[in-house]
DNA sequence: AAGGCGATGTTTTTT
DNA sequence: ACATCGCCTT
């Protein structure tokens, strides 16, 4: 039922082997693999690299190879240690499994993501790290809380220091495996040079709530590893066979965690791709891949190079993009596949038309008018650099009500109200759970400011005891006065009670918890904790909060808590549930209705679509300033991965576009197509014409719009070089103050458009009729009539006069 | 203690 | 532009 399910693995081996051991017959899984796909399920002993390229059966070899080990008899299911990055990951590679094997094999207790493989390996040996094996995991909210509070009282000004960017740094320390003792001097830098010092006792602080952080979760791992051979030995004994996913992703930490594992026998397999490692923002280090040969000398590499995916068109541009990377462990991808459409470029006025453009575009598709075939929209994803370019896009399906989703949102046990309520189940588990108690004691508002909350802690402190006992003495000592009294020791006792009924319904489940099982003497009746929550949620006025609450997004939050209420009938129980939300952070309730996705690139690692639209490719939002500001080539190369993944993500169609000119942080700023478009090879682009736009002017300018194709003869250099791109950018480069521009179809010449001065009256299509006030570059502040004070780009008013003779 | 206002910092995201 | 956050006012 639950995803690291105790059913235990280590019992199951109990079992004796020749009940598993499957008479050879006919090996189905390996009929229709490529040769290296082959070879990949057959190297079965030593270590193993799979390269495998975007599309081309990765999943499938490693399924099969899993299947071919147990088949062959060398290991057990549970003797298989197989990891990937995500639960959706480790859930379809299980799907895949079972559906190979063809029959019910119980499942593979070793298959899953490194955090949930470690806190399995971590509730056994808690006490080797000084936790004990109930430990909880701290989600994001809680460490920063707790960093907060750390900081504050090492007195450093919080503002100039902040818990988020300290937690970045732990964070960063943990990815390298890095305890507090091992952190470089020169790192600490900030923090008054206390960093690692509030690092040390961010980890005191954590192992006397007897909490990890996510990152603790493997490093612990790693320690225990690392310091307590037998077990260690135990491990490497018991795993047989290891097998990693997404291996261009793994950190320092996984690395180590993987190596101290496969030391033995060092029978290990790691799939990847370097040319998809877009995680280095967040540890993960392409070198591990780059490495493996070396790490694991006798190695065997096989590459995955046959794409089953997309046409040459797409592979050819993708392949374009990415040979201009460096060091790379180089992989060509072909197909059989039939030529199809060339990649489709594009660009447009602003960010708004691109929105129109391609919300038409995708109409056109579904509909079949475009003489490419017909496209549902479920087959159709928009895949921008960053999540605000979402907006534009929702903006106008919105309007023209297209229907669309959002992939990757904010996840729901990410939700205000999911962790509020949460924060009210943990304490009714774990009454001691401060960090709970601090989030939700004024929540709902119980007249609990600062200096009660102050007097509540303080009161904990010097009694040393939780802050749900250090409230209770409070009240009785009458140390809080007036209106908040009262409500502190309903919330206290409310705790009290509740934590009761929790107990209470430890026995409906059959209390395996002999310590519970003693208390339940003095508990209450036994309350089922479906209902248990309904009555928390209720008694505490958490509901009654949000149904006073006006804003609209009000019941969609209580829609949110049923939901959450309903999600808890699969659980045995509260503490069952706790256990396991805080690393299954599941995205529930996607219709697959017909549906536009929009996602980030990111979030499209792995998926695949028939048509992709790949909007914004311009110089500063993709490659992203900021990458390449902080991470320099690196960061440019990584980009450029991106770049690779996105284009890869097409089957059939994929269209890049960019826009001259983008609202960022509120002001209008010119865009230069992305570098990553020259690097397109011409021979499998095709330039396509925005509409509205013709003969001279913008069009002319724009990208050599005139021209249907790039001329096959010109390559990507020259493309870059040609006479119309030059002026374009030149254009962009220079700025002028008045650029044409398009509106409802007509276009205004530029000539006619000249400079404005301050006092001129114009028209903005927008905002109506103003006074230009001020000028700054090619920037006017002008005094709408009716929108008010606004800064605008020249290139979107006209002169009034002119707009007066426009047909609007 | 709670609501309102100006300074601030804006990628990517899993567990 | 926009949301978040800390401070300041009531």
């Amino acid at each position: 039922m639950s995803q690291y399910d105790e059913n235990d693995a280590f019992e199951a081996a109990a079992i004796p082997l020749s009940q598993r051991a499957v008479a050879a017959r006919p090996a189905r899984y390996m009929d229709d693999l490529n040769p290296e796909q082959r070879r990949a399920v057959e190297a079965m002993d030593g270590p193993v690299l799979m390269l495998a390229g975007a599309g081309t059966g990765k999943t499938k070899a490693l399924t099969a190879r899993i299947v071919h080990l147990m088949r062959m008899g060398r290991a057990r299911p549970n003797e298989i240690l197989a990891v990937t990055f995500t639960n959706k990951a480790a859930r379809e590679m299980k799907e895949r499994v079972g559906r190979l094997l063809g029959e019910v094999v119980e499942g593979m207790p070793w298959m899953g993501t490194f955090h949930s493989l470690s806190v399995k390996i971590l509730r056994r040996h808690a006490e080797l790290v000084g936790l004990k094996s109930n430990f909880t995991i701290l989600d994001t909210d809680d460490q920063i809380r707790l960093l907060k509070q750390l900081i504050v009282a090492a007195n450093i000004d919080e503002k100039r220091w902040p818990a988020r960017m300290l937690a970045g740094m732990i964070d960063g320390w943990k990815n390298r495996a890095l305890t507090p003792e091992r952190v470089p001097s020169g790192e600490a830098a900030g923090y008054n040079n206390r960093g690692t010092e509030l690092y040390a006792q961010y980890q005191e602080r954590l192992r006397t709530l007897n909490a990890t952080d996510f990152g603790d979760l493997l490093l612990h791992c790693v320690t225990i590893f690392q310091t307590h051979g037998d077990v260690l030995a135990q491990y490497q004994r018991w795993f047989r066979y290891i097998l990693v996913d997404e291996y261009q992703d793994t950190n320092v930490c996984q690395y180590l965690w993987l190596r101290l594992l496969a030391q033995g026998h060092r029978n290990i397999c790691c799939v990847g791709d370097d040319d998809q490692s877009i995680y280095g923002w967040r540890g993960a280090e392409v070198g591990n891949i780059l490495r493996f040969e070396k790490d694991f000398p006798g190695a065997v590499v096989i590459k995955l190079e046959q794409n089953y995916r997309s046409t040459p068109h797409i592979l050819a541009a993708a392949s374009g993009v990415i040979s201009a990377n460096a060091g790379r462990l180089g992989k060509t991808l072909w197909t059989e596949a039939q030529a199809g459409e060339k990649v489709r470029l594009i660009g447009h006025w602003d960010g708004e038309e691109e929105a129109r453009w391609i919300g038409e575009e995708i109409e056109a598709l579904q509909r079949g008018t475009r003489g490419m075939g017909t496209y549902g929209l479920e087959d159709q994803a928009i895949l921008v650099r960053a999540s605000h370019q979402m907006r534009a896009f929702e903006d106008r399906f919105l309007t023209i009500g297209l229907p669309y989703r959002v992939i990757g949102g904010p996840r729901f046990y990410e939700r205000q109200e999911i962790r509020d309520a949460m924060a009210y189940f943990r304490l009714a588990v774990s009454p001691e759970d401060d960090l709970a108690f601090e989030r939700v004691v004024n929540l709902p508002k119980r007249g609990l400011g600062d200096k009660a909350q102050a007097d509540i802690q303080r009161t904990a402190r010097m009694a040393g005891v939780s802050l749900h006992e250090g409230a209770r003495e409070l009240v009785a000592s009458g140390g809080i006065g007036g209106k908040g009294a009262g409500q502190l020791r309903a919330f206290v006792e409310g705790i009290d009670r509740w934590h009761a009924l929790t107990l209470g319904a430890a026995r409906v489940v059959g209390g395996e918890d002999d310590a519970l099982v003693e208390e339940i003497g003095a508990a209450p009746k036994p309350m089922d904790h479906v209902r248990l929550a309904e009555v928390i949620l209720e008694e505490s006025g958490y509901t009654a909060m949000w149904q006073n609450d006006k804003t609209p997004e009000a019941p969609g939050r209580l829609e949110n808590l049923k939901e959450l209420v309903k999600a808890l009938e699969q659980f045995d129980n509260l503490q069952g549930f706790l256990e396991h939300v805080s690393l299954i952070m599941e995205n529930e309730s996607e219709e697959a209705l017909e549906k536009v996705s929009i996602m980030t690139l990111h979030a499209a690692k792995g998926l695949e679509f028939p048509v992709v639209f790949l909007p914004g490719w311009e110089d500063g939002l993709f490659p992203s300033q900021r990458s390449m500001d902080e991470s320099g080539l690196k960061g440019l190369e990584e980009e450029r991965r991106l770049a690779y993944v996105g284009i890869t993500r097409a089957e059939e169609v994929c269209t890049i576009s960019f826009a001259s000119n983008r609202r960022v942080y509120g002001q209008w700023q010119s865009q230069l197509p992305s570098r990553f478009i020259d690097e397109l090879p011409a021979a499998h682009v095709e330039v396509l014409t925005p509409p509205g736009l013709y003969g001279g002017g913008f069009g002319a300018a724009a990208v050599s719009y005139g021209s249907t194709s790039f001329d096959d003869r010109v390559g990507k250099a020259d493309v870059y070089n040609s006479p119309g791109w030059r002026r374009m950018q030149d254009r962009a480069a220079t700025r002028p103050v008045a650029q044409p521009r398009e509106a409802r179809g007509i276009v205004i010449d530029a000539t006619a458009v000249s400079a404005f001065a301050e006092g001129d009256r114009v028209f903005h299509q927008k905002f109506g009729y103003g006074i230009v006030i001020g000028i700054e570059g090619d920037k006017l502040e002008v005094d709408f009539s009716k929108a008010g004070v606004k800064r605008v780009v020249a290139g979107f008013v006209v002169d009034a006069d002119q707009a007066d003779d426009l047909p609007f």
